[in-house]
DNA sequence: GTTGGTAATTATCATTTGATTATTAAAGCG
DNA sequence: CGCTTTAATAATCAAATGATAATTACCAAC
C-alpha cells in the first residue's frame, strides 16, 4: 500500500530524531548475544500482539533500536522468531502445578478450583496472551489448536473428572466426558478470556476485582453445573462449522 | 515473505488449471457495471474476513476470477474497498426497527428484549461479522470504536431506560445510566458475540439452538438485573486500559 | 454486419519487505 | 596498545504488492 508509506516515513523520521545520532552512524550499542536476543524476544511479543503477525521485521527492528538485519543473526527468519514467541507466550507460562492443585482432594473442591482459575487467569489476561491467541485464531494457526486440545486433555478433562467424584458419578474411564460437560467447564475460561477482549480488542471498560469475578463464576459452576452435568446430553452443540479454506 | 512465493504459484496454478483456459486469454466475462460491483463487494467481505484487511488484492481478484486491476475500476484504491465493505456490513445490516421493538410498551418488556436480542443475533452472529468485527478492534480501527458508542446510544441506553420503567427507578433524564447497568445489558450480547468467536475464531463447537441460549439469557437478565442495577454503583469498573499506541 | 463505448486484460511501475552479503567497530584479552 | 572476535551496520537483492497506462475484445445499438 504505497499510499501508507508517508505516515511510515513520518513515523521512522519520529523515531529517529528521539534517538541521539543526527546524521552519522547509528551508536552501536554491543551487546551480549543472550541479552540482546531476550531483548528482541521481548519486544517481538508486544510488537506482534499489537500489529499481528503481519507486523513488518523493519518496524519492529525500528523499535528495538536496531537495524532490521540484525534480527536475522538471532533468528533465521521471521517465521523463526515467531515461533520463540509462541513458546515464550504460550507454553513458558503454562504452570504444571495447575494439574497438581487441580486433583489435590485433600482440599475442597471449591477451593481448589477457584485456586486454578485465579492463577490460570492471572497468566493469561494479559494484553500479549489475549491478542497473540486471537490473532493465531483468525489467522488459524496451529498452535491454537493445540492449545485448545492441550487445555482440554489436562485441565478440562481433569475438572469433569473431579466434579464427578464429587458427586459420585462415573469416572472418566466408565463413562466418558460429554459435550455438555466440557461446554460447562469451559465457559468459566471463556468469560474470563472474553474480559480480555473486551478490554484489549475493543477498549472498553472491565471489572478491576478479577479474583472476585473468578469467584463468583466458580460458585455459580458448581451450583449449576452438577446437575447439568448428570443429566441426558442430548447434545445441543453443532459439529465443527469451520470454513473449508482455513 | 519470498518464502511463501512457491505455495503461492502452486494455488495459482490449481485454480487457473480448474479454469477450462489452458494457456491463452482468459474468457471475458463482460458484466454490466453493477452487477460486477456488487459481485466484487459480496467476494470482499468473505475475503478481508478471512484474511484480515492486510489480505492482497491479487488473491481476492484471483478468487473473483478477474484480474486484479479490475478492481481499481470499481474503487479507486484498496481502502476504499475496505470502507465499503464496512458499510456493507456494519451498517447497511443495521435494523431500525429494533429500537420500536424495545421501546414498544404495549408489549411485555421480557417479550420486546427476547425478539430484539434474537433478530440482533441472526444480523451479527455470522463468520464475516464476527471476524470482520474483531479484526477492525485488533487494528484499533475508528469504525469499531464509532459502532459501539452507537450501540450504547442506540440500544443499551434504551434497554436500561425500559427496565427502570419496569421497575419503578427514576428515568435516565433524572439519573444517567451507571456503568454497572451498561455493563449488566451488555452480558447479553457479549455472550452471544463469544458464541460466534468460539466458532468461527476457534473453531470450536457452540450450541445451535441459539434462540434458546437467548431466551435463557434474557430471563436470567431480568431475574437478577433490576436487582443489581438498583444497588449502589460503586464502580468496580477500570478506566479505560487502552495501549497508549493503538 | 459494422461500430462505438467501455468492461476487462496485459504489461509495467514504484514501493515495500523478507532476507543476504560485505564491512565496520565495540569490547575483551594478552 | 594492538589484536582477535563477533555484534552490528550499510548496502543491496529478489519477490511481493498496490496502483497505473496501454491495449484488447465483448456487447448493444443502429
Amino acid at each position: 500500500m504505497p499510499r501508507r508509506q508517508l505516515s511510515l516515513l513520518v513515523h521512522k523520521q519520529r523515531v529517529r530524531s528521539a534517538r541521539p545520532a543526527p546524521r552519522p552512524t547509528r551508536t552501536r550499542r554491543r551487546l551480549p548475544r543472550a541479552e540482546r536476543e531476550a531483548q528482541i524476544v521481548k519486544e517481538a511479543i508486544r510488537f506482534f500482539a499489537e500489529h499481528g503477525f503481519k507486523g513488518r521485521t523493519r518496524d519492529l527492528a525500528e523499535r528495538l533500536g536496531i537495524t532490521q538485519p540484525l534480527l536475522y543473526r538471532y533468528f533465521s527468519n521471521k517465521n523463526a522468531l515467531i515461533e520463540r514467541v509462541y513458546e515464550e507466550v504460550f507454553v513458558a507460562r503454562w504452570n504444571p502445578d495447575w494439574e497438581v492443585w487441580l486433583t489435590d482432594r485433600t482440599q475442597p473442591l471449591q477451593a481448589r478450583l477457584v485456586r486454578f482459575y485465579q492463577d490460570y487467569t492471572r497468566s493469561i489476561l494479559t494484553y500479549e496472551w489475549i491478542r497473540l491467541f486471537l490473532f493465531s485464531g483468525l489467522e488459524g494457526l496451529d498452535i491454537n489448536r493445540r492449545y485448545l486440545r492441550f487445555m482440554r486433555e489436562r485441565i478440562w478433562s481433569k475438572v469433569v473428572a473431579e466434579v464427578r467424584f464429587e458427586t459420585g458419578r462415573p469416572p472418566l474411564e466408565r463413562e466418558p466426558a460429554s459435550e455438555t460437560e466440557v461446554e460447562l467447564v469451559w465457559a468459566v475460561i471463556a468469560s474470563i478470556f472474553y474480559i480480555g477482549v473486551r478490554r484489549w480488542v475493543f477498549g472498553l471498560r472491565v471489572p478491576e476485582d478479577l479474583d472476585a469475578v473468578i469467584e463468583d463464576k466458580v460458585k455459580a459452576f458448581l451450583e449449576g453445573a452438577p446437575a447439568a452435568m448428570a443429566a441426558p446430553a442430548k447434545s445441543r452443540i453443532s459439529k465443527r462449522p469451520r470454513p473449508t479454506d482455513l
